[in-house]
DNA sequence: CTGCATCCTGGATGATACTG
DNA sequence: CAGTATCATCCAGGATGCAG
């Protein structure tokens, strides 16, 4: 991997937002949601958060939206074709996350057994 | 992935900072670095940034730092064992980010072809 | 050479109220 | 229901100067 074609910071740019990964979550295992219900599984989200969440991830092609021109409005949102690529990304990441919560509780065993000593 | 599980912020939060996942490819790619030679390898980073990514690298068990006692100081970074396993997520996300661009510049081509119409 | 302390700014996030 | 508008807050990041 080149230097000056480093890449990592483009994934990153799309994945970071306080909520989008929980946002992608929630679409990769319902297919489908609506704005309420999104709100719903995300009681500490603020609607204008997930608004803008959903714009950027929208923006990116990652999820596509859908209106439905009712009264009173019905959106719903989903991952695109071209978003479900992100998966093994999420996975790798989700599966490293892991391993290192558990690596960085091991560590902190260590430090409170060597103080006991 | 159960929801409740999400591990993908605590992969994220190594991650993120304007100059990690850079820092981390240099010393992939160089195996140990002084901190003047990372220095001169992003000209555009301040000493205190630096200084604060690399504490929080090292925090994170990703990178080890060792320091010669000597006049003028010597210190050397690199990644660590266990830093290593970050290897294979740096690459899913820089192969993804690598096709991410491509495919956004494809969108925007789309458009401009549509209104060239 | 390596690194810390101080001050400062913009952008990301949040609280709240309002609307078609 | 699905947003928008406004104001407030917080922190990552940057500029600069000092120090062992």
């Amino acid at each position: 991997m080149k230097t000056e074609l480093c890449k990592v910071d483009e994934a990153l740019s799309i994945l970071v937002g306080k909520w989008k990964p929980i946002i992608l979550l929630h679409l990769f295992n319902e297919n489908t949601l609506r704005f309420s219900e999104l709100k719903r599984l995300m009681p500490n989200i603020t609607q204008k958060m997930l608004t803008k969440q959903l714009r950027e991830l929208e923006e990116e092609d990652i999820i596509e939206r859908v209106v439905y021109p009712q009264v009173p409005p019905k959106v719903e949102y989903s991952i695109s074709e071209y978003g479900k690529s992100l998966q093994p990304v999420l996975n790798v990441m989700h599966e490293w996350g892991s391993a290192h919560t558990q690596h960085m509780q091991g560590k902190r065993n260590e430090k409170i057994l060597e103080q006991s000593q």
